[in-house]
DNA sequence: TTTTTTGCAAAACCTTTGCAGTTGG
DNA sequence: CCAACTGCAAAGGTTTTGCAAAAAA
């Protein structure tokens, strides 16, 4: 099965928020927890468990990858994270909040948009009116051509090359996987 | 990288079709490769290549996975064979061609949906014009509620059932996991 | 005969699980 | 104090890789 939130809260202004909302559910705030939050709160954008667990790429304590994933899931759970899948590599963790992100990425070159989710409500809109379904792309997010690519396989340049940017944030939330 | 079409022939009749491309671009249609089109052939839908490598759950001879797996991603470079990801599982492969299809998963039922590539054209157009992005929905599908389950949710039903699909084959291509 | 492809085995990669010890409340 | 949580270690599921043997052209 693809995921199944809880629907439970939507935002959390901080880790207090979180630590409140936790104990609320009956679970235990830990350091180990905390640091997970920490990591998840500095990261500007979706990061695996790999570069949590090992403290936002050495800047802070490490972690146990067990405990990472566990961690995650839980917070999954409590509404706190989601993940998505960006390609191939690890799961990529991020905080929900009421300024909810979803992604556009280019299958030739690899460059990663990042968009309001608001800015695909007419999408989804005619998505539901179709064919029943209420999208989300949260989960998985859009791939395609962007714009530069889609212009060179007109051009009959047939093979892949790199625009430049393997993975190139825009506006907002560049996925960090360190695989 | 999420993948890299080659932008080769865009339709294959059949396994000699296949063969005679194959042959053109320098590869040897070899036994197995003979086998795993075959398995494409007959599947009705998406298979895992585990499926393929059991030669369709048993129906034929089993090949080495790793042989598969090598075939696959060979085809695919021919513009043969495509692969996508429904949820976690394995990855699922299915042959290119005129009549693309592309899938709608329900993120809390499982319930998956085929439908014409072509249906989603006025959505991908609607991307490209505010995103600049020419969306496939081929390698990820669109995720999110089926009409079912969104109504459960409104009904504040907040934890996960199954309409009774596990994985619910909607006009066409039921992807097959066998995991 | 020559080069490609196979099968087997081993490893790589990401994630989950079992369990004994630690810790939060 | 005691249930919940952690770290470690081991395993699980999927895919890739190295290499000698087999097979296609």
């Amino acid at each position: 099965m693809t995921h199944a939130p809880r629907s439970p809260r939507l935002e959390f202004e901080d880790i207090e928020d979180v630590a409140r909302a936790l104990r609320e559910a009956g679970g235990r705030f830990s350091l180990p927890r905390r640091r997970v939050l920490e990591a998840l709160f500095a990261a500007d954008g979706p990061v695996s468990a790999e570069y949590v667990a090992e403290g936002l790429g050495g800047r802070s304590a490490a972690l146990d990858p067990a405990s990472v994933y566990r961690t995650l899931e839980y917070l999954e759970g409590l509404g706190v994270v989601r993940h998505l899948h960006v390609g191939h590599g690890p799961g990529l963790y991020t905080l929900t909040g009421a300024a909810e992100r979803e992604y556009l990425v280019c299958e030739r070159c690899s460059r990663v948009t990042a968009i309001d989710a608001s800015a695909l409500n007419p999408v989804r809109e005619r998505i539901e009116r179709e064919f029943g379904y209420r999208a989300r792309f949260t989960h998985f997010p859009i791939v395609g051509l962007c714009a530069a690519c889609a212009g060179d396989e007109e051009e009959g340049h047939a093979y892949e090359h790199s625009h430049g940017h393997y993975v190139h944030a825009h506006e907002a939330g560049e996925p960090h996987s360190h695989a």
